[in-house]
DNA sequence: AATGTTACTTACTTCTATGTAAGTAAGCGA
DNA sequence: TCGCTTACTTACATAGAAGTAAGTAACATT
């Protein structure tokens, strides 16, 4: 039983990988089950549809970012936004992957109303956070940026993800300059 | 032989169109027989391999893009980026597309080797192209921002992408907003 | 000890995308 | 008119992904 939900998550974990690195329909059941070393059904076993390890994957990912900003909730809202970046930065060095929300609003018309619905509610509570983070930052005066924090919000939904795309294409001179701009946007003081 | 070109770029038109909507994987030969009412195979006699027809797609836009620029070159910096946001407000628009170079790089890791250089090629164009219109606009004095032209050119290289991912799940509300703060971006005179 | 549950495997079905081989009908060029 | 090319069609081959049905071995529960 302990090794049973050892084997659900690792299922899910390289779903996550797979997901990030190839795209949803890329990656399939078998790719899973060798790197297990267990058969493809096994998989099926735990998730019978490649839809609810779909769901899986977007949940896991969704849990950890709450924890994320949980950690970072009434500290310093920069604190929140470099965490934030050292994710993307993880994606970019590990494999140049994308991000979940990335992913799966790149492939929206290709795949389950289920996966469509999972990854829109995951997509707000990121925009709504980074709303929340740039705000707060305006308001302590920790941010001096001259756009509102809606607007920024926004820019960086649309930059952080594309930034991984293009970065993956272009280099990592590209991604690493880009994350530097975002940084210097907030104009810290 | 004249209907023979209208038919075979007619399947470079819909081959585009699908790419841009559902992803290059996504979209098949039936798809694109179906619409002209051909066979399946008549779209190999014209494209023997899928990647035929990517390279294809990927050409024609790109000669489209090339075009878009010299129609515009050597004017007010500022007409050329319109253009292209104008690009990119019809490729909302219709349908919530993406643009090109975002499917591409997205799908970067499950295309063969000869998209992803086609794909890249096209791309620093892009790029290239974006560095050379910010640098004309600030030494023109048209445009007022207070970053390098290349960092601007990268930072609109991400977000175009990243906006039409991110506006095909959040809304045209949230697309417009990015579109417009891109605008007021670059503190035209 | 009997029963049920967990974690799989084996073996199969189904479906669909991709691609090929061979043929046909129409037109064009010499 | 002969022969070549163009633009297809019909029919087939292949591969791989997704999913299911049935069984087994080990362990837990009562």
């Amino acid at each position: 039983m302990d090794s049973a939900l050892h084997t659900r998550d690792k299922i899910v974990e390289l779903g996550r990988n797979y997901i990030l690195t190839i795209g949803y329909h890329a990656f399939n059941y078998k790719q899973i089950a060798t790197a297990l070393n267990i058969k493809n059904a096994a998989i099926h076993h735990y998730y019978p549809l490649k839809e609810d390890l779909g769901l899986a994957v977007i949940e896991k990912d969704r849990q950890e970012f709450v924890n994320m900003i949980r950690l970072t909730a009434n500290g310093d809202p920069l604190l929140g936004l470099e965490a934030l970046l050292d994710c993307y930065d993880r994606y970019f060095k590990d494999g140049h992957k994308l991000c979940l929300v990335g992913t799966f609003c790149s492939a929206y018309h290709d795949v389950s109303e289920k996966l469509q619905i999972a990854s829109a509610q995951y997509l707000n509570v990121i925009c709504t956070w980074l709303t929340e983070v740039m705000q707060a930052g305006l308001e302590s005066g920790r941010f001096n940026f001259e756009i509102t924090a809606q607007e920024m919000a926004n820019n960086w939904a649309a930059i952080l993800p594309g930034s991984l795309q293009i970065g993956r294409v272009q280099g990592e001179e590209y991604f690493y300059q880009v994350m530097d701009s975002l940084r210097k946007s907030l104009k810290t003081k």
